[in-house]
DNA sequence: ATTTCTTATTGATTTTTATCAATGCCATTT
DNA sequence: AAATGGCATTGATAAAAATCAATAAGAAAT
């Protein structure tokens, strides 16, 4: 159940025995069944949510109810509001399992008590969040900057375990597209 | 020279007397006229840069010529394109100076040292990394989730003084559109 | 077994945005 | 004072994407 974990963990920052006793009790396993949430839009995001098995999206609902997925989360990553969980006030973001799914949490106590009593896990956090920000980056350049064939072409041979799982509308959501004008997209590759 | 970056600093994460001292020590001034790199696409970035006076842009360049704007940088900000500072790979990006410019450089091996020898320095780090996260997650939500005019007015909204600095065709780079069509959305919006 | 739901595709049409081209303004330089 | 370059606007047209609507295939549920 904490495997994946902490083979992430050490392969960042290499811990003792001893850190990793201590990091596991601050971690609540919690499994998800395929559609439920882990979080509301409006609620308040009580964890970080590391990601054991399965596969989850985070996304908002605009004022015609169509989701705009901002972030899919598999094994191995982490997935959150992190503006509501810091600051405490209500999340924008929904957050929904794909398929059946096997988190840890990190409430907001343990992680700031691991941040006080465990460097090394201030050191996870900060390659963490880096390593989102420059994935972050790039997807924003993709879409400012290349034609969209290009774009689904980056994003497929980026993340082929996430195209092969996930439902094309989901991957249109993703890349602010309708789903018929994805489907074109792709038609017109595959003719090439 | 050095006030506003102590200044963040310390609203961030209260340093002593001799904390500022040693950090001080790893910070190489730099100013920057109008036109001027501070990086050029296909070198390798070696520093990240905190403004104390001035404007810059981080930005791409497609086939075609057009500048597309990742990111602008004033007062108080830092500026850098991590992935090649972090990795040592080429920069993909051009950062430039938009105003006559005053920066501190960190370079890679006072980034290094600095995280080794004073903790504030990465708590520091990932304050700023996960506030860069935030907001660069909110604009990407805007761009896959509103329409134009709500996209400019959130812009406008939320960063007023890059808004009265920098020319519009700067600000439709950053929003992904040709200066024309941001024009246009403005004439809409004013007329309302 | 059949019904229901989800998903993907396709076509016709409308809307949005980019492109191309021209103009005028203002600030700076000469 | 005239010339230059950078910038914003406007118009006409083309290209791209959204919308609306219909169909069909497959998976899941009853």
């Amino acid at each position: 159940m904490y495997d994946l974990f902490f083979l992430d963990f050490n392969s960042k920052v290499p811990l003792t025995q001893e850190e990793e006793t201590v990091i596991k009790q601050y971690l609540t396993p919690k499994k998800l069944r395929k559609k439920q949430y882990l979080l509301q839009e409006g609620d308040v995001c009580k964890s970080i949510a590391f990601i054991e098995k399965g596969a989850l999206k985070a996304y908002s609902v605009d004022d015609k109810g169509n989701e705009h997925i901002i972030q899919f989360g598999v094994e191995r990553w982490l997935i959150s509001d992190l503006y509501s969980f810091l600051t405490g006030e209500p999340a924008t973001y929904n957050i929904d399992a794909i398929e059946d799914s096997e988190l840890l949490l990190i409430s907001k106590t343990a992680h700031e008590e691991l941040l006080q009593k465990v460097p090394k896990y201030e050191t996870y956090t900060r390659m963490n969040i880096t390593g989102a920000f420059i994935s972050m980056q790039r997807r924003l350049t993709s879409i400012i900057s290349s034609p969209l064939e290009e774009r689904y072409t980056n994003f497929a041979a980026s993340y082929p375990n996430i195209v092969q799982r996930v439902p094309q509308h989901m991957i249109a959501s993703y890349m602010g597209l309708t789903p018929e004008t994805l489907s074109r997209v792709r038609q017109k590759m595959i003719r090439k």
